[in-house]
DNA sequence: AATATCTTTGTAACCAGTTACACAAATAAC
DNA sequence: GTTATTTGTGTAACTGGTTACAAAGATATT
Protein backbone atom coordinates (compact mmCIF):
# COMPACT_ATOMS: atom_id res chain seq x y z
CA UNK A 1 0.00 0.00 0.00
CA UNK A 2 1.15 3.60 -1.11
CA UNK A 3 0.46 4.81 2.29
CA UNK A 4 1.87 5.08 5.96
CA UNK A 5 0.55 8.09 7.57
CA UNK A 6 -1.96 6.88 10.25
CA UNK A 7 0.13 3.94 11.17
CA UNK A 8 3.43 6.49 11.49
CA UNK A 9 1.98 8.65 13.63
CA UNK A 10 1.13 6.31 16.67
CA UNK A 11 -1.29 7.33 18.63
CA UNK A 12 -3.16 10.32 17.30
CA UNK A 13 -4.23 7.65 14.14
CA UNK A 14 -5.21 5.26 16.85
CA UNK A 15 -8.40 5.90 16.45
CA UNK A 16 -8.31 5.94 12.30
CA UNK A 17 -6.73 2.99 12.79
CA UNK A 18 -9.38 0.96 14.51
CA UNK A 19 -12.37 2.33 12.77
CA UNK A 20 -10.77 1.46 9.01
CA UNK A 21 -9.92 -2.03 10.80
CA UNK A 22 -13.42 -2.44 12.56
CA UNK A 23 -14.90 -1.00 8.36
CA UNK A 24 -12.67 -3.43 6.49
CA UNK A 25 -13.88 -6.29 8.24
CA UNK A 26 -17.41 -5.53 7.83
CA UNK A 27 -17.37 -4.39 4.57
CA UNK A 28 -15.56 -8.36 3.82
CA UNK A 29 -18.09 -9.98 5.62
CA UNK A 30 -20.59 -8.38 3.16
CA UNK A 31 -18.92 -9.20 0.38
CA UNK A 32 -18.75 -12.48 1.68
CA UNK A 33 -22.29 -13.51 2.40
CA UNK A 34 -23.09 -11.77 -1.20
CA UNK A 35 -20.98 -14.08 -3.02
CA UNK A 36 -22.58 -17.01 -1.12
CA UNK A 37 -26.13 -16.02 -2.02
CA UNK A 38 -26.31 -15.70 2.28
CA UNK A 39 -29.40 -12.96 2.89
CA UNK A 40 -27.77 -11.65 5.62
CA UNK A 41 -25.44 -8.83 6.92
CA UNK A 42 -22.64 -8.66 9.29
CA UNK A 43 -24.37 -7.35 12.13
CA UNK A 44 -27.30 -9.21 12.53
CA UNK A 45 -24.60 -11.68 13.77
CA UNK A 46 -24.54 -10.62 17.25
CA UNK A 47 -28.32 -11.04 17.42
CA UNK A 48 -28.57 -14.58 16.39
CA UNK A 49 -25.83 -15.57 18.86
CA UNK A 50 -28.10 -13.62 20.94
CA UNK A 51 -31.61 -14.89 20.33
CA UNK A 52 -29.94 -18.22 20.42
CA UNK A 53 -29.00 -18.26 23.97
CA UNK A 54 -32.05 -16.36 24.98
CA UNK A 55 -35.16 -17.30 23.58
CA UNK A 56 -36.72 -14.13 23.66
CA UNK A 57 -35.65 -10.22 23.98
CA UNK A 58 -36.84 -7.21 24.50
CA UNK A 59 -35.48 -4.62 21.87
CA UNK A 60 -34.02 -2.74 25.38
CA UNK A 61 -32.22 -6.12 26.58
CA UNK A 62 -30.78 -6.65 22.46
CA UNK A 63 -29.48 -2.79 22.44
CA UNK A 64 -27.56 -3.43 26.07
CA UNK A 65 -26.10 -6.59 25.28
CA UNK A 66 -25.12 -5.00 22.32
CA UNK A 67 -24.23 -1.60 23.05
CA UNK A 68 -25.80 0.35 20.67
CA UNK A 69 -29.09 2.75 21.13
CA UNK A 70 -32.92 1.46 20.65
CA UNK A 71 -33.60 2.96 18.06
CA UNK A 72 -30.63 1.40 16.17
CA UNK A 73 -31.91 -2.67 17.59
CA UNK A 74 -35.31 -1.69 16.15
CA UNK A 75 -34.29 -0.24 12.21
CA UNK A 76 -32.01 -3.25 12.27
CA UNK A 77 -34.36 -6.09 13.76
CA UNK A 78 -37.21 -4.27 11.38
CA UNK A 79 -35.10 -5.78 8.50
CA UNK A 80 -34.68 -9.15 9.96
CA UNK A 81 -38.31 -9.40 10.50
CA UNK A 82 -38.73 -8.46 6.58
CA UNK A 83 -36.45 -11.02 5.50
CA UNK A 84 -38.07 -13.38 8.25
CA UNK A 85 -35.34 -14.29 10.65
CA UNK A 86 -37.24 -12.65 13.34
CA UNK A 87 -40.98 -12.70 14.78
CA UNK A 88 -42.44 -10.51 17.72
CA UNK A 89 -44.94 -11.00 20.35
CA UNK A 90 -45.95 -8.46 22.81
CA UNK A 91 -44.74 -9.58 26.97
CA UNK A 92 -47.88 -10.94 28.33
CA UNK A 93 -46.87 -9.20 31.60
CA UNK A 94 -45.07 -6.15 30.77
CA UNK A 95 -47.68 -4.39 27.33
CA UNK A 96 -44.71 -2.09 26.47
CA UNK A 97 -42.38 -4.98 25.94
CA UNK A 98 -41.79 -6.26 22.37
CA UNK A 99 -40.11 -9.37 22.45
CA UNK A 100 -38.10 -10.95 19.93
CA UNK A 101 -36.97 -14.26 18.99
CA UNK A 102 -35.88 -16.75 15.76
CA UNK A 103 -38.26 -17.73 13.55
CA UNK A 104 -38.61 -21.35 12.44
CA UNK A 105 -36.14 -20.21 8.71
CA UNK A 106 -33.78 -18.91 11.70
CA UNK A 107 -33.38 -22.18 13.00
CA UNK A 108 -33.36 -23.62 9.81
CA UNK A 109 -30.74 -22.11 8.23
CA UNK A 110 -28.31 -21.36 11.98
CA UNK A 111 -25.62 -24.74 11.36
CA UNK A 112 -25.01 -23.19 7.45
CA UNK A 113 -24.67 -19.68 9.57
CA UNK A 114 -22.31 -21.31 11.95
CA UNK A 115 -20.45 -22.87 9.45
CA UNK A 116 -19.93 -19.51 8.23
CA UNK A 117 -19.19 -17.84 11.34
CA UNK A 118 -16.84 -20.69 12.32
CA UNK A 119 -14.61 -20.06 8.90
CA UNK A 120 -14.74 -16.22 10.02
CA UNK A 121 -13.47 -16.67 13.63
CA UNK A 122 -10.60 -19.11 12.07
CA UNK A 123 -9.56 -16.61 9.62
CA UNK A 124 -9.25 -13.58 12.60
CA UNK A 125 -7.61 -16.02 14.78
CA UNK A 126 -5.46 -16.53 11.94
CA UNK A 127 -4.89 -13.35 11.54
CA UNK A 128 -3.77 -12.48 14.69
CA UNK A 129 -1.41 -15.02 14.97
CA UNK A 130 -3.61 -17.44 16.89
CA UNK A 131 -2.84 -15.45 20.09
CA UNK A 132 -4.82 -14.13 21.68
CA UNK A 133 -2.81 -10.64 22.43
CA UNK A 134 -5.00 -8.26 20.80
CA UNK A 135 -8.16 -9.58 22.84
CA UNK A 136 -6.43 -8.73 25.73
CA UNK A 137 -5.06 -5.43 24.91
CA UNK A 138 -8.14 -4.39 24.04
CA UNK A 139 -9.44 -5.79 27.36
CA UNK A 140 -6.91 -3.84 29.34
CA UNK A 141 -7.86 -0.60 27.44
CA UNK A 142 -11.81 -0.94 28.13
CA UNK A 143 -10.95 -1.57 31.42
CA UNK A 144 -9.19 1.37 32.20
CA UNK A 145 -11.54 3.13 30.06
CA UNK A 146 -14.32 1.75 32.69
CA UNK A 147 -12.34 3.37 35.93
CA UNK A 148 -11.53 6.78 34.15
CA UNK A 149 -12.92 7.26 30.72
CA UNK A 150 -10.55 9.09 28.10
CA UNK A 151 -11.70 12.80 28.28
CA UNK A 152 -11.12 12.51 32.26
CA UNK A 153 -7.49 11.73 32.04
CA UNK A 154 -7.16 13.99 29.01
CA UNK A 155 -8.49 16.95 31.25
CA UNK A 156 -6.78 15.88 33.81
CA UNK A 157 -3.69 15.48 32.13
CA UNK A 158 -4.45 19.02 30.53
CA UNK A 159 -4.71 20.97 33.61
CA UNK A 160 -1.67 19.26 35.25
CA UNK A 161 0.76 19.74 32.17
CA UNK B 1 -20.74 -2.31 33.87
CA UNK B 2 -23.75 -4.34 33.44
CA UNK B 3 -23.15 -6.39 30.14
CA UNK B 4 -20.44 -8.32 28.94
CA UNK B 5 -21.42 -10.09 26.21
CA UNK B 6 -19.76 -9.01 23.15
CA UNK B 7 -16.39 -9.26 25.28
CA UNK B 8 -17.07 -12.70 26.25
CA UNK B 9 -17.69 -14.06 23.03
CA UNK B 10 -13.96 -13.34 21.86
CA UNK B 11 -13.16 -13.17 18.17
CA UNK B 12 -17.46 -12.14 17.11
CA UNK B 13 -17.69 -9.46 19.28
CA UNK B 14 -13.91 -8.20 17.69
CA UNK B 15 -15.07 -5.72 15.72
CA UNK B 16 -18.18 -4.49 17.54
CA UNK B 17 -15.98 -4.02 20.53
CA UNK B 18 -13.13 -1.83 18.07
CA UNK B 19 -16.21 0.05 16.82
CA UNK B 20 -17.67 1.00 20.45
CA UNK B 21 -13.98 1.82 21.77
CA UNK B 22 -13.35 4.05 18.50
CA UNK B 23 -16.37 5.89 19.07
CA UNK B 24 -15.81 6.15 22.56
CA UNK B 25 -12.68 7.84 21.65
CA UNK B 26 -14.30 10.10 18.98
CA UNK B 27 -16.72 11.33 21.05
CA UNK B 28 -15.13 12.16 24.05
CA UNK B 29 -12.75 14.23 22.38
CA UNK B 30 -15.68 16.17 20.78
CA UNK B 31 -16.76 16.30 24.43
CA UNK B 32 -13.26 17.46 25.75
CA UNK B 33 -13.21 20.22 22.91
CA UNK B 34 -16.50 21.42 23.78
CA UNK B 35 -16.42 21.84 27.29
CA UNK B 36 -12.84 24.20 26.52
CA UNK B 37 -14.77 26.14 23.77
CA UNK B 38 -12.61 24.98 21.02
CA UNK B 39 -14.34 24.73 17.92
CA UNK B 40 -12.83 21.93 15.99
CA UNK B 41 -13.76 18.50 15.77
CA UNK B 42 -12.45 15.47 16.26
CA UNK B 43 -11.44 14.23 12.66
CA UNK B 44 -10.03 17.72 12.10
CA UNK B 45 -7.13 16.45 14.35
CA UNK B 46 -5.11 14.54 11.20
CA UNK B 47 -6.06 17.30 8.44
CA UNK B 48 -4.27 19.59 11.02
CA UNK B 49 -1.25 17.38 11.46
CA UNK B 50 -0.84 16.54 7.67
CA UNK B 51 -0.95 20.17 6.21
CA UNK B 52 1.55 20.97 8.96
CA UNK B 53 3.90 18.35 7.33
CA UNK B 54 2.54 19.30 3.68
CA UNK B 55 2.68 23.10 3.15
CA UNK B 56 -0.21 22.16 0.49
CA UNK B 57 -2.08 18.94 -0.49
CA UNK B 58 -4.85 18.19 -2.93
CA UNK B 59 -8.44 16.41 -2.09
CA UNK B 60 -7.29 12.99 -3.23
CA UNK B 61 -3.77 13.51 -1.37
CA UNK B 62 -5.47 14.23 1.48
CA UNK B 63 -7.86 11.25 0.87
CA UNK B 64 -5.19 8.78 0.34
CA UNK B 65 -3.59 9.53 3.30
CA UNK B 66 -6.55 9.48 5.78
CA UNK B 67 -7.78 6.47 3.88
CA UNK B 68 -11.36 7.66 3.95
CA UNK B 69 -12.92 8.59 0.23
CA UNK B 70 -12.85 11.98 -1.48
CA UNK B 71 -16.31 13.42 -1.12
CA UNK B 72 -15.51 12.69 2.51
CA UNK B 73 -12.50 15.10 2.79
CA UNK B 74 -14.49 17.51 0.74
CA UNK B 75 -16.66 17.45 3.13
CA UNK B 76 -14.83 17.65 5.76
CA UNK B 77 -12.59 20.52 4.41
CA UNK B 78 -15.82 22.10 3.55
CA UNK B 79 -16.27 22.89 7.22
CA UNK B 80 -12.72 23.40 8.34
CA UNK B 81 -12.87 26.16 5.76
CA UNK B 82 -15.82 27.48 7.12
CA UNK B 83 -14.45 27.51 10.59
CA UNK B 84 -11.79 29.73 9.13
CA UNK B 85 -8.94 27.14 9.30
CA UNK B 86 -8.33 26.22 5.52
CA UNK B 87 -7.66 27.88 2.49
CA UNK B 88 -7.82 26.89 -0.72
CA UNK B 89 -6.02 27.84 -4.32
CA UNK B 90 -5.96 26.39 -8.14
CA UNK B 91 -2.89 24.57 -9.00
CA UNK B 92 -1.22 26.41 -11.73
CA UNK B 93 0.27 23.22 -12.97
CA UNK B 94 -2.76 21.27 -12.74
CA UNK B 95 -5.91 23.30 -13.03
CA UNK B 96 -8.19 20.82 -12.02
CA UNK B 97 -6.05 20.05 -8.57
CA UNK B 98 -7.61 22.09 -5.87
CA UNK B 99 -4.97 22.49 -3.16
CA UNK B 100 -5.66 22.91 0.51
CA UNK B 101 -3.44 24.91 3.14
CA UNK B 102 -3.51 26.24 6.74
CA UNK B 103 -5.14 29.47 7.13
CA UNK B 104 -3.11 32.21 8.99
CA UNK B 105 -6.04 31.50 12.01
CA UNK B 106 -5.18 27.62 11.96
CA UNK B 107 -1.34 28.55 12.13
CA UNK B 108 -1.91 30.75 14.97
CA UNK B 109 -4.53 28.47 16.73
CA UNK B 110 -2.01 25.14 16.30
CA UNK B 111 0.30 25.52 19.60
CA UNK B 112 -2.65 25.82 21.75
CA UNK B 113 -3.84 22.38 19.96
CA UNK B 114 -0.92 20.88 20.11
CA UNK B 115 -1.70 21.32 23.91
CA UNK B 116 -4.58 19.49 24.28
CA UNK B 117 -3.75 16.69 21.24
CA UNK B 118 -0.38 16.25 23.53
CA UNK B 119 -2.49 15.27 26.63
CA UNK B 120 -4.85 13.48 24.63
CA UNK B 121 -1.76 11.50 23.16
CA UNK B 122 -0.72 11.04 26.91
CA UNK B 123 -3.95 10.00 27.99
CA UNK B 124 -3.80 7.05 25.20
CA UNK B 125 -0.69 6.34 26.41
CA UNK B 126 -1.71 5.86 30.02
CA UNK B 127 -4.80 3.81 29.35
CA UNK B 128 -2.28 1.09 27.18
CA UNK B 129 -0.63 0.89 30.20
CA UNK B 130 2.45 2.70 28.52
CA UNK B 131 3.27 -0.46 26.49
CA UNK B 132 2.89 -0.40 22.42
CA UNK B 133 1.57 -3.82 22.49
CA UNK B 134 -1.90 -2.95 21.01
CA UNK B 135 0.14 -0.94 18.01
CA UNK B 136 2.21 -3.94 17.97
CA UNK B 137 -0.77 -6.22 17.59
CA UNK B 138 -2.63 -3.46 15.31
CA UNK B 139 0.19 -3.37 13.50
CA UNK B 140 0.83 -7.03 13.09
CA UNK B 141 -3.48 -7.28 11.93
CA UNK B 142 -2.92 -5.11 9.61
CA UNK B 143 -0.22 -6.59 8.15
CA UNK B 144 -2.20 -10.04 7.74
CA UNK B 145 -4.98 -8.07 5.87
CA UNK B 146 -2.22 -6.86 3.08
CA UNK B 147 -0.90 -10.43 2.77
CA UNK B 148 -4.28 -12.03 2.36
CA UNK B 149 -7.46 -10.25 3.34
CA UNK B 150 -10.06 -11.53 5.70
CA UNK B 151 -12.55 -12.14 3.31
CA UNK B 152 -10.27 -14.65 1.25
CA UNK B 153 -9.07 -16.06 4.14
CA UNK B 154 -12.51 -16.57 5.00
CA UNK B 155 -13.18 -18.35 2.44
CA UNK B 156 -10.49 -20.09 1.54
CA UNK B 157 -10.86 -21.58 5.32
CA UNK B 158 -14.45 -22.18 4.39
CA UNK B 159 -13.79 -23.99 1.38
CA UNK B 160 -10.94 -26.41 2.90
CA UNK B 161 -13.11 -26.99 6.12
C1' DA C 1 -4.40 17.53 -34.37
C1' DA C 2 -8.14 14.45 -32.98
C1' DT C 3 -9.64 10.99 -30.09
C1' DA C 4 -9.62 8.00 -26.26
C1' DT C 5 -8.39 7.22 -21.61
C1' DC C 6 -7.29 8.45 -16.97
C1' DT C 7 -7.45 11.64 -13.03
C1' DT C 8 -9.44 15.14 -10.05
C1' DT C 9 -13.14 17.19 -8.20
C1' DG C 10 -17.85 17.71 -7.28
C1' DT C 11 -22.76 16.33 -6.44
C1' DA C 12 -26.53 13.25 -5.32
C1' DA C 13 -28.52 9.59 -3.13
C1' DC C 14 -27.94 6.48 0.32
C1' DC C 15 -26.70 4.01 4.85
C1' DA C 16 -26.03 2.63 9.64
C1' DG C 17 -26.19 4.56 13.33
C1' DT C 18 -27.02 8.55 16.56
C1' DT C 19 -29.66 12.05 19.71
C1' DA C 20 -33.98 14.35 20.85
C1' DC C 21 -38.50 13.93 21.47
C1' DA C 22 -43.24 11.85 22.30
C1' DC C 23 -46.26 8.77 24.41
C1' DA C 24 -48.09 4.89 26.66
C1' DA C 25 -47.58 1.39 30.29
C1' DA C 26 -45.74 0.14 34.72
C1' DT C 27 -44.17 1.28 39.20
C1' DA C 28 -43.50 4.15 43.28
C1' DA C 29 -44.96 7.76 46.44
C1' DC C 30 -48.16 9.91 48.75
C1' DG D 1 -56.67 5.63 44.44
C1' DT D 2 -54.27 9.59 42.34
C1' DT D 3 -50.34 11.57 40.98
C1' DA D 4 -45.48 11.53 39.80
C1' DT D 5 -41.66 9.08 38.07
C1' DT D 6 -39.46 5.68 35.46
C1' DT D 7 -39.15 2.45 31.67
C1' DG D 8 -39.96 0.60 26.86
C1' DT D 9 -40.87 1.58 22.32
C1' DG D 10 -41.33 4.29 18.34
C1' DT D 11 -40.52 8.23 15.11
C1' DA D 12 -38.04 12.18 13.16
C1' DA D 13 -34.19 14.64 12.06
C1' DC D 14 -29.45 14.57 11.79
C1' DT D 15 -24.43 12.95 11.06
C1' DG D 16 -20.28 11.23 9.19
C1' DG D 17 -19.36 8.79 6.29
C1' DT D 18 -20.18 5.75 1.80
C1' DT D 19 -20.86 4.46 -3.48
C1' DA D 20 -22.36 5.87 -8.10
C1' DC D 21 -22.33 9.09 -11.35
C1' DA D 22 -21.03 13.37 -14.04
C1' DA D 23 -18.01 16.72 -16.01
C1' DA D 24 -13.79 18.99 -17.01
C1' DG D 25 -8.83 18.94 -17.43
C1' DA D 26 -4.58 16.29 -18.35
C1' DT D 27 -2.22 12.64 -20.69
C1' DA D 28 -1.46 9.04 -24.04
C1' DT D 29 -2.41 7.06 -28.63
C1' DT D 30 -3.02 7.24 -33.22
Amino acid sequence: MANDFLNDIGYPGLTGRLKRLNDQFVEQTRQFYKEHDIDIEPNWHMIFLLLEMNEKLSITEIANNLQISHPGVIKLTKKMKKNGYLESEQDAQDSRRHLLKLSEKAKRKLPELHRYWKAGNQAIAEMLDHNQQLLEELKVVEENMQVSDFKERMTKIYREG
